[in-house]
DNA sequence: ACTATATTGTACGCATTCGTACCAAATTTG
DNA sequence: CAAATTTGGTACGAATGCGTACAATATAGT
């Protein structure tokens, strides 16, 4: 019942993916996380902090600083939401609509050819593994 | 062939483990990091930064930063490695090893009930999913 | 021995990450 | 309807995390 190996591997696999992803993503001229907003705003009308959040598995304190990054960067806007006036539409520029256009699927096919070295079959027995993990670890007793 | 549904599971249970881990080290005073370089330490007879980087998945420039917050609060030292000057020798102190044997068997207590709700064949399948997935990153083509 | 290269760690800058506190607006309660 | 609570974002401080550059030492090739 030894379970530090695979806490190792689960830390040192996501560790590979993030490096991975990171090396193309830094070459685009961003960082990770600024393309996960750029990436989840793309196609669609706007969305609020709290939806881009959900989305990137962001909190909200962290996703501040990189929307005040890429609004300096001119590729998203913040501007009032007159159904909510709590909240935030978020949205692409042109310019940042652009950068979807170009970075987006770029991207997926830079990380595709280490997919496909697993089967469709690997890949949904391992999502489905983690899943059960994550839930072990959310319904654990404190 | 959408590896995305993995991808955000794989970050999902990541940080649902980080969330778990760092909730319980924090009310001991400690950060991830230092816990983990605590925990490395333990037992051994002093490491050099290149070794506890390998053990703690750290690169070197953040290592320097945790070190020196561990030395200030006098849990470690840092000495000269006779063997080689361009190396350093870091050891807990009295204090840093009292700790360790406080707080090492209270975590593993801490993550073992979460642990425990998968079996040990479920552990190693997945430890075995993952090392799969970490080798399809390393060995992909840039 | 001499030089080219590799290794070890630090310095530094930039961006992220998290927790906590806080404000304003919206929703729920009594 | 007024008070209490919840929700959406921001402000802020501390600590990673990573890449690049750099100094000191060690090793290899000649």
């Amino acid at each position: 019942m030894n379970f530090l190996p695979l806490l190792r591997e689960l830390v040192r696999t996501y560790q590979a993916f993030d490096s991975f992803s990171a090396r193309h993503i830094r070459a685009l001229g961003l960082t990770t996380s600024q393309f996960d907003v750029i990436a989840t705003l793309g196609n669609t009308p706007g969305l609020s902090c709290r939806d881009i959040g959900e989305k990137t598995l962001m909190v909200k304190g962290t996703l501040t600083g990189v929307l005040e990054r890429l609004e300096k960067k001119r590729l998203i806007t913040r501007r009032e939401n007159p159904e909510d006036k709590r909240s935030v539409l978020v949205q692409l520029t042109p310019a940042g609509q652009r950068l979807f256009d170009r970075v987006f699927p770029a991207h997926l096919a830079w990380l595709a050819p280490a997919f496909a070295r697993l089967t469709p079959e690997e890949l949904g027995a391992l999502q489905q593994q983690l899943a059960a993990l994550r839930q072990a670890l959310e319904q654990a007793p404190e």
